[in-house]
DNA sequence: CCAATAGTGTCTTTGAGACAATATATG
DNA sequence: CATATATTGTCTCAAAGACACTATTGG
């Protein structure tokens, strides 16, 4: 992951005869005279995968996606694929998105999250990865039955419990979980997972599926309503046979 | 950046007929029975960014390397380069930060930062740039005169204070403050900046230099030595005709 | 009236930040 | 003793966290 403390004595790498000018040959910045040079180089194929969250039931979920081939074949992943020689890769994630999702991509939230490419990690060839994740409101994810015909079996898992995962994205998907427990301390990025009126308890609801702990009621409702995060509506949600609870929404006008 | 915002309403990309099976055909999760597949698609380069940090005279500066080809000939960049087929990420910003400061890569801090792969950027070809950032000890750093033998000039510029950059490295330049400032408030990361041993006024010109702006020194002393991250050794700096300053080190075993 | 969830306030502790005077070395 | 930097403590305020009872609805 993230290289959070000073890299440990990294190993010499074997080096060429020649190597400044060998190097510099090979290098972008050092400007071949001729175009063409780097043309022919031996690229690394470039992928997006992309980490699709949601909040169900009280449960932070990860949409996976069932492998019908060889490597890891049967194993679950994240959805993803070669990144398109004229989109931005955020495009590329958006279109992931789009795909597995049925979702339009509008009003998601997409963060780029790290990028992935130790040489071994794709058994087949050398692929680095560029991982974004996105939070999505509830509902917005169809997913898909195995046998049916729009591609393969993808499916929502508890994302603290999820079956054993191709490649590397078990070690994505705790980055991931991790990036997001941070943000969610220090921005707004839990709205991201509610429909834009939603009451307090849905909203703590959230928040404790993330941090998977839970958390003081009182504490939690007196920080939203002091720093003015979240304002209250004239609508109330009056469901079950207990007291209605009123209805809030974002302020994106308060910072804090 | 990171979109630290939500993505606001992301334009439809163009679609070519029979969308799904032809991605999927263009998918290395989606398996081609033939292996090749894959090995022709257009791919674009990749490459390695590093922005090399250190503080020199209390103020921090950045490696900038000047470009004697086009596209951007004469404007300053970072160094970087092609990432070779059996290398990592981690090992190619290695490679360059050794290629272009003489340092040993040893026990220097190294962080990815972000990937930037809009199709644009460069002028030439697509080229997805994996950035790394380094921080220094001071002296690590040996500069390149203009016209010697060892390569494009480079030198050290104030890091709040440079020549326009070119690519978007000025962008890129931008964002690594950011993350290094943001950083510096729940890391441990500033001591990277600094020899084994050093006075907490040499301490505090290093966490200066970064924000850019002023601390309160009482402040500053007591957080550290409340939280216990600093521990006195037995030996003093005594330099100029003033008090001699005590020195310290780090103390890894507090967390906080 | 029972069950179920909504809603509310106080106290303590901790950390951040503003602020100024004394100590110790050299020349 | 003049100069330059090192070193030290108090007060205030804000935010975080522990903690329990009342309110309102439907059945």
């Amino acid at each position: 992951m993230t290289t959070d403390t000073p890299t440990d004595t990294p190993q010499d790498l074997p080096q060429r005869a020649m190597r400044t000018h060998e190097t510099r040959a090979n290098t972008l910045n050092g400007a071949a005279p001729t175009p063409g040079a780097f043309e022919r180089a031996d690229r690394p194929a470039v992928t997006v995968d992309v980490v699709i969250l949601t909040v169900r039931t009280g449960r932070l979920e990860v949409l996976l996606v069932r492998r019908d081939h060889a490597p890891f074949a049967g194993m679950w992943g994240f959805p993803g694929g070669l990144v398109r020689p004229d989109e931005s890769l955020e495009d590329a994630a958006l279109r992931e998105l789009r795909q597995e999702t049925g979702a339009s991509g509008a009003d998601v939230y997409l963060e780029q999250l790290y990028t992935f490419g130790e040489p071994a990690r794709d058994p087949r060839t050398r692929v680095i990865t560029v991982v974004y994740y996105v939070l999505e409101r509830p509902g917005q994810i169809h997913t898909r039955a195995p046998g049916s015909d729009g591609g393969a079996e993808a499916q929502l898992f508890p994302a603290y419990d999820t079956p054993p995962l191709a490649f590397d994205h078990g070690d994505i998907l705790r980055y991931t979980l991790q990036r997001l427990r941070g943000k969610l301390e220090y921005t707004t990025i839990g709205f991201q997972l509610l429909p834009p009126e939603f009451t307090l308890s849905e909203l703590q609801e959230v928040y404790e599926a993330i941090l998977n702990r839970p958390l003081d009621k009182r504490n939690f409702r007196k920080k939203l309503l002091i720093t003015r995060i979240v304002e209250p509506t004239q609508r109330m949600k009056m469901v079950g046979q207990h007291r209605p609870a009123r209805l809030y929404r974002f302020n994106p006008k308060a910072s804090a």
